[in-house]
DNA sequence: ATTATATAAAACCATTTGGTTCCATGTCAA
DNA sequence: TTGACATGGAACCAAATGGTTTTATATAAT
């Protein structure tokens, strides 16, 4: 439960090419927002902006820790992207598509 | 060659579930925006400009027939969002990501 | 030739988006 | 406790987005 109102989806929260760049930057790692915000070209407030978009489509968490607040990466929402997408790839390859198929049903 | 100035890439033409409606609309079919937009609670014009978004990002091809202009789907583009997934993919499954990756990679 | 149909294009509008600056608040260190 | 640092939030702004209505143009049918 706790469906959280999402504002912002997955599909609209990667749509911004600074966004995605987050994602990456946030891979594995965990940052806080001054230290994230060093390697943009836009303000600290502007990244703070993006960071909440992310949080609102659950790519993101952020956990406090003293003065800071951390960020790192939650891949899990990409799921729904994924599956999406898997509509359409028969529509362009259909080599490995059984293959493909038995992997992406049994994964879960 | 050919590389038309995209004003819209993927990532920004699939942000908008109306135009994921149209992708998956035209999967496999050919229509006309006439009939096309009669699926949709909104003006022809509208649906022409998600039409024209799709199309920018190559999404979509047209071609004239008649007095009407017909649609489908050219799901290529799509690669692109994959493979951008694929890198995240190994923060959220690792059980068979080396099977998933063999396939990937053999895929083209 | 005239009329109906299918799309295209232009002008307009409200809301959202992506950014800014400025100010407030909370936490750590001296 | 005073100051420095890290984040949060409000107010503001220009441009992009997603829609509308109106007008024009090309094709088909009678």
């Amino acid at each position: 439960m706790a469906a959280s109102a999402e504002k912002h989806d997955v599909f609209q929260a990667i749509a911004d090419p600074t966004r995605r760049e987050l994602l990456r930057l946030l891979a594995g790692k965990e940052l806080p927002i001054n230290q994230i915000s060093s390697h943009f070209p836009m303000t600290r407030t502007a990244i703070a902006k993006h960071l909440r978009i992310l949080s609102e489509a659950e790519l993101v968490k952020g956990r406090k820790s003293g003065r800071e607040k951390l960020y790192s990466l939650h891949s899990e929402p990409l799921a729904e992207l994924k599956q999406w997408l898997a509509f359409f790839e028969q529509y362009w390859d259909n080599k490995l598509s059984m293959l493909k198929n038995y992997v992406e049903e049994n994964e879960e």
